[in-house]
DNA sequence: CGAGGGTTTGAAGTGCATCAAATAGTGTGG
DNA sequence: CCACACTATTTGATGCACTTCAAACCCTCG
């Protein structure tokens, strides 16, 4: 067993993303050749908004926090993201400029690649061009959402919904969550105080009689919180498009 | 003078479209061949969320409100559009289903396309899909930001920010806008209750010596409503880029 | 075992929502 | 041109949700 960050293994990270199916190993190799490993430290930036940009990212381990703030240093948190996740590459459409900052909030490791080459396989290879087109699609869908909740849902009702997207949304009995990093992360995620969420996950287990044990949460099923949670949403409950991808 | 809502009419419309840029004329034929104009009542419903779709839409005149609503009723407001503007084309990307409702906010025209003469054309033209592509990062740089603010920034911050929105933003002196439909739309615009609106309306006024009259304001200059409004952004005032374009 | 960050709790304040009602504004038919 | 009906907007009173500030608690890890 070969168990090494070496090039190699870059590219085959890369091939195997979905984005990136049906594309030529010529690709994936000059990707690759212009690549670089990075481990990161937890907190530790990566690349700021407003930044020029010649590079974009794929996540291999970890969570990234892309985050946007204003000058007296208020943040507002558009995304975590994980593995095989992307992140930086929209810049090529913005003037080569960053949309957002980038930090990790977990020790985390991602792959730093070329914008240059991407840019130009989109320009002659169409069927990545229209891959992509998809995903923005769906991600435009997501973001919508997510103003939604915000504007309809309270407190509770998004950390339950929240909680449900962490699931396969499937399972039909008992179900075990984690939460997958910090609850001052999550708070930030889902645009609320620290404080708050602490609240508010206590009166969601008040409302529908989850568990809760540190940052793990037992449900009895599922529907114990969509009943809540997706009472104040647009969509009915298995929302499977909701997760989570690429936010660019 | 021809003044007709023809099919000429439509394919010139079409063929102006920043969008279409560069398409060949049988493009703009094959969809206008399919064409309908369709003139509509204020709160006619256009077509529904989940609705299963066909065709998407420009707009000659008025405004059109895309929104989402759960079961009891409750709406969330995606974005107001107007002329030159383009919606219901995502559902390409998503099984054909349209991502939310819309409804004419006020007497409006638009023309109805074929989806499927879209959906081919991006097959083979990937100028077209690139430039697709390019707007749909635009605009979800948009979606970010429409988030941010409504994380960061107050009632009266966020119609502050609207209302230079709604301006070049370059004017040096004496500014007159003039709000481009009901108060109560914009209030649910902006995520706000109509009450909300008023009385924030009024403390912007208070803050930024701003005058008011009916729909109208007048500014004695951009500034005297950026202070107040961008002190809550990520981004410098001119912000040009958030202009409300085409939102899928 | 002690330091430091993450989390919870408490107390108090603020902003927005809600409900109810008054007022202004608009378009209509007479 | 006026009176009426209807809608949009404003105002008032009150309540609730979330924030803020402060402090305690807890947990982990050196």
């Amino acid at each position: 067993m070969i168990k090494t960050n070496t090039k190699s293994d870059i590219f085959q990270t890369i091939k195997d993303l979905d984005l990136f199916k049906g594309c030529e190993d010529s690709f994936f190799q000059n990707l690759t050749n212009q690549s670089q490993f990075l481990p990161l430290k937890k907190n530790q930036i990566l690349f700021l908004h407003e930044e020029s940009a010649t590079r974009f990212f794929i996540i291999k381990r970890g969570w990234i926090k892309l985050f946007r703030e204003t000058f007296d240093g208020t943040q507002a948190v558009i995304d975590i993201l994980t593995t095989g996740h992307i992140f930086g590459e929209t810049a090529i459409f913005d003037k080569d400029i960053y949309p957002y900052s980038a930090e990790a909030a977990e020790p985390a490791e991602v792959i730093s690649l070329p914008l240059s080459v991407l840019k130009s396989e989109l320009e002659t290879n169409s069927k990545l061009a229209l891959k992509m087109l998809s995903e923005m699609a769906q991600h435009r869908k997501i973001q919508d959402k997510e103003l939604e909740h915000r504007t309809i849902q309270n407190a509770s009702q998004r950390i339950g919904c929240f909680l449900l997207r962490l699931t396969n949304q499937e399972a039909s009995g008992n179900v075990t969550i984690h939460l997958p990093y910090d609850k001052t992360l999550v708070a930030s995620r889902l645009g609320m105080q620290p404080e708050t969420f602490s609240r508010a996950l206590k009166k969601l287990k008040a409302e529908t009689g989850i568990e809760i044990k540190g940052a793990t949460i037992f449900l009895e099923s599922l529907s114990q919180l969509s009943n809540y949670s997706c009472a104040a949403c647009s969509s009915e409950f298995p929302c499977r498009d909701l997760k989570s991808g690429t936010a660019g």
